[in-house]
DNA sequence: TCTTTTTTCAAACGATCGTTTAATTATGGT
DNA sequence: ACCATAATTAAACGATCGTTTGAAAAAAGA
């Protein structure tokens, strides 16, 4: 049973990927738990069992759902780094000159995906609403090594804070970012129509700026 | 079936009672898909029927008990605000002292709860892993008009402030807020031991802070 | 073409879930 | 003591879930 091999066949990636796509549009509205077998093998127009043929388990799909989703966001988030780092070699750079390289690649994602019916947003909104060991999987696998990178930066950038400091504010920094986003469409509800929570580029500009200032306040205790 | 209406003998209360502390171990440890009516019926060595019997629903139930959790903090927000206010009658608050009514209601709850294996933190942070569907109702239950009431008093401390950016904001500070609690045992892990997610005090100063001047940066553009 | 491998398919499996029912027991008012 | 009501109980119901099976169909290599 080829499961984790390299299939060689057309015809089964087809629907190897007819079933991802599928994946993505369920769990933006609905979630893992509405990501239902029959639910998607019905919607992909393919059979119950070809989820377990393709992947071994549910999970597994939507794993590999949400893995082809952020990485190339992660991607574009270490070559802004890296961007913004030859720009001045040699000199550290500014609190919001690193957290606009964690934040702007997801704005840039969405607008992308504007005429698309879901999109990152949303799957990042439904990882938030998941059973912890599920939430718990995303996070080591997706964010575990590139917060590592991301707070190598503020520490070059912060030499004479304590590391204490860091990295409580970093994690503020970072709950703040996912919360916001994750909670994106609430806003339009709650200021009354004030705001707008699809106005994504003008929410990212004002979250880099929350976020930089309050990390910067956390830290400044110290020195 | 006397579902809804107020029970008058003394037994019946005392199960309803037992089945809800049961609900909050669970819940807290587990979500709500942890909450299963055998699960909880066994560990309060009850009939599995009394769970409808009394409450008419297992969702009912549960948000019966968040309500009784959440609500003394909610009360004791709106207390302390109004308390702030009458230091200085006349005057407006300053941002900090707005979001300590907030948020440090939370975190003297939490100390309160320190015996306790499980607490409102735990429930917070597993109202975050919930459906959407769930999600929104607790929110619009338990937060929609305390939001208003603080929106308020952040108007009144912010006269010259747009609108518009009170409102986005508050929106980053409560996110930043739900999200930093529920993610609490996370940032043990990530700052490899450094930092410690059960010193609440800590935490809770910290965030203030953080709220309070990623607040106050993002009105500031104006004015 | 024949053979081998990959892919699809219908059907069933075993488990778990929340809810309902109907009978029984306990309780409090009169 | 009687009786209406509140509370508990065992058992079944109906639905849905992810996974497995074994055979048929499709595709690729020889």
């Amino acid at each position: 049973m080829p499961i984790s091999s390299v299939p060689k066949r057309a015809n089964g990636q087809k629907t190897k990927a007819r079933l991802l796509r599928t994946t993505e549009k369920l769990f933006a509205s609905k979630g893992v738990a509405g990501v239902t077998m029959r639910g998607i093998t019905q919607q992909a127009k393919t059979n119950l069992a070809s989820v377990n043929y393709h992947f071994g388990t549910k999970e597994a799909m939507v794993l590999e759902m949400i893995k082809s989703k952020i990485e190339p966001i992660n991607a574009k988030r270490r070559k802004r780094l890296a961007e913004a780092k030859l720009k001045y070699p040699g000199s550290p750079l500014t609190t919001d000159e690193i957290f606009r390289a964690l934040i702007r690649p997801v704005g840039e994602q969405v607008e992308k995906e504007l005429k698309n019916q879901t999109g990152i947003l949303e799957i990042i909104s439904r990882s938030f609403t998941e059973p912890a060991s599920f939430l718990e999987k995303i996070h080591k696998r997706f964010f575990g090594e590139l917060s590592q990178v991301f707070m190598n930066e503020l520490k070059i950038a912060h030499p004479y804070a304590k590391e204490e400091d860091l990295y409580w504010n970093y994690h503020f920094a970072v709950s703040s970012m996912l919360g916001a986003l994750a909670q994106h469409n609430r806003i339009r509800d709650f200021s009354s129509g004030r705001c707008n929570g699809n106005a994504i580029q003008e929410m990212i500009e004002r979250l880099i700026i929350f976020v930089s200032q309050g990390f910067e306040a956390g830290i400044k205790k110290t020195q």
